[in-house]
DNA sequence: CCATTATTTCCATATTTCTAGAAATATAAT
DNA sequence: ATTATATTTCTAGAAATATGGAAATAATGG
């Protein structure tokens, strides 16, 4: 992954709204949720504002949409959030064991 | 961690410079760099500029400052870095292993 | 104390992002 | 076909963020 790359999917998930949104789709695991689960979940934000944060998600690839009749379904994508915590750990502590996290930290 | 929290974290992270200061002092361990240091690694940006990506990282807890004789040394505060991936997989498919990524990913 | 080096604060400008109303599009039910 | 439901695009104003020059602050050495 590319330092811009990532930039792109931190910033998707760096605003209110949007992070509450794809931990609930982390959360649901594969099936997803139709807008109007999402937006009911976000307490009734406008539509027009709810699609605006889901085309962003969306656009950095941390969810998918998919056609469902007549809902779209949105589900995280997991890889790309594997990917992201791998860039940002990357040789951490040079490879050593971290201090602060013992076993479980560095080489995720 | 609450979702505000993890939203000033993201946000620090979500900027090209900042993002690689950040890895650089993961990669460089507890003694971390002077400001000098960084600059040279950031192909020598504004010293106004730096200063100000480097309040917004300190702020948010992600690096930590020390003063070291004339220099001031920032290192990475890996326990916020756990944190916040943590609140992102939380929960992750309601704790069924993930499709994607095998054993290594939920329950991180 | 004065000069030098290291880093930050102040300021103005340029750019990006957030929000939601109104209109548009897509799917399904009758 | 018509109507209702679900969702997106267009738009524009308000708010937040990024950049760097110039001046200010902090620490050290002579």
């Amino acid at each position: 992954m590319k330092n811009k790359s990532a930039v792109q999917l931190l910033a998707a998930l760096a605003q209110d709204s949007r992070l509450t949104i794809f931990r609930l789709l982390v959360q649901q695991g594969e099936t997803g949720l139709p807008v109007s689960k999402i937006s009911e979940a976000l307490g009734g934000m406008a539509g027009a504002t709810l699609s605006f944060h889901l085309k962003e998600l969306s656009h950095a690839g941390l969810i998918d949409a998919q056609q469902q009749g007549r809902f779209i379904f949105y589900k995280a994508n997991l890889s790309q959030m594997k990917m992201l915590i791998d860039f940002l750990t990357d040789n951490c502590c040079q490879g050593q064991p971290c201090a602060v996290t013992a076993n479980k930290f560095c080489g995720l």
